[in-house]
DNA sequence: TCGTGTATTTACCAAATGGTAAAATAAATA
DNA sequence: TATTTATTTTACCATTTGGTAAATACACGA
């Protein structure tokens, strides 16, 4: 048996590999939809072409295939974040890492609506997570930030807040992507201009 | 019996009056952190001290909970968009707005997680109300907000994704409090700042 | 092709869950 | 006070759900 989290595995063979990403796959669908306690083994299984029995010869339960899941998924959403280049020109690297946030929502809707929805009912899995890896990096790019308003080469604003807002906004087009469909169901350009609009409100801010 | 969502009720006595506001109160505790699916019959019977029979004989089952609960907060939710001012100043009706719905996210953070959670997986629910209710207000108030930019009184951009934009950065201070408060947890002035930042954020965008 | 470990299915379980029937209790009214 | 009506409890039920045991089918190297 592979049981997922013992960690002296052999070595996955094909069969075990393929059948765990279409399990984690399935389950991203299924938590990013229904959350935690919403989602069944049965919708994943279906969603995975599996059988429940089955999927539990690949993962240790619920709780394994969802931690696994969070775990596997952090490390891309923190990218975005990490690439914040003390060295490149403030403005250009803050409207870059929007960009790229916005690109994130956009081609990952679902990644970004399971870590929402996990936030939402108050991160009692991702807390540790957050803790550990998000938090420290979150601290020293603000502290990078707060440098560039200090030296003058970004209009002084309060950097967590700033963050907090270029996420609200990035991450609004995924999480809240039935509303705005709703909004502009009739609306002719639908879904594009939130790049440049967005681009409009951050220079706005921070342009010296 | 009552039977809720029947029309012809006599007159609801005072018992009935307390006793649907106490499940409809735990029905917000436990949807807003659960979801529907996720949410039990047993929780919300928990939170509301009665025996689940008991709120089965307020209401027809989990679903008119949940539907009667929506119904309910809608209009509270809508009323800061609907107080935008056609004769006001259009930057300070506008930054009003901004802080009306930033107060609501602060006072009422369940009711902002409920509605969040909705959107989040599909408004399989809210969706006609938003069609309904929402969407005619929306396309108003972006009307509006165009014929100020046209008229020069605003900085011209696109009125739908600014609205996109306010309801982001809000609502993100209820819905992602558990992520924000790991964040700031070493943070001297945490909570604050929240409500200069964002007048900055968007009188640096509108100003003309 | 044979055997051995891998993968999958079948047949279950116990607990949880949404919901009901009817008895028992409390309020209101005649 | 008697009696009717509104409310609550007790005892259930059928289905769903997370999970298991054991039997079966499959892959793959010797």
């Amino acid at each position: 048996m592979p049981d997922s989290s013992s960690q002296p595995a052999k070595k996955p063979s094909r069969i075990q590999l393929r059948n765990r990403k279409r399990i984690l796959d399935a389950a991203l669908e299924v938590f990013s939809r229904d959350g935690f306690r919403g989602a069944t083994l049965d919708q994943i299984a279906a969603e995975a072409g599996l059988s429940k029995p089955n999927i539990l010869y690949y993962f240790d339960g619920k709780e394994d295939i969802h931690v696994t899941l969070l775990n596997a998924q952090l490390d891309t959403w923190l990218d975005p974040m990490l690439a914040l280049d003390a060295k490149g020109d403030p403005l250009t690297e803050i409207l870059a890492y929007v960009q790229r946030k916005l690109d994130m929502a956009r081609q990952f809707p679902r990644e970004s609506r399971l870590f929402a929805g996990e936030i939402l009912r108050g991160a009692s899995f991702m807390a540790p997570y957050l803790r550990r890896d998000f938090q420290p990096l979150f601290e020293a790019k603000c502290a990078l930030v707060q440098d560039w308003m200090d030296s003058g080469r970004l209009q002084a604003c309060d950097p967590q807040h700033l963050m907090f807002s270029i996420w609200a906004t990035t991450q609004h087009y995924a999480d809240f992507a039935a509303q705005i469909e709703i909004l502009q169901a009739d609306k002719p350009k639908a879904g594009s201009g939130a790049s440049a609009y967005l681009r409009q409100l951050f220079t706005g801010l921070l342009k010296v």
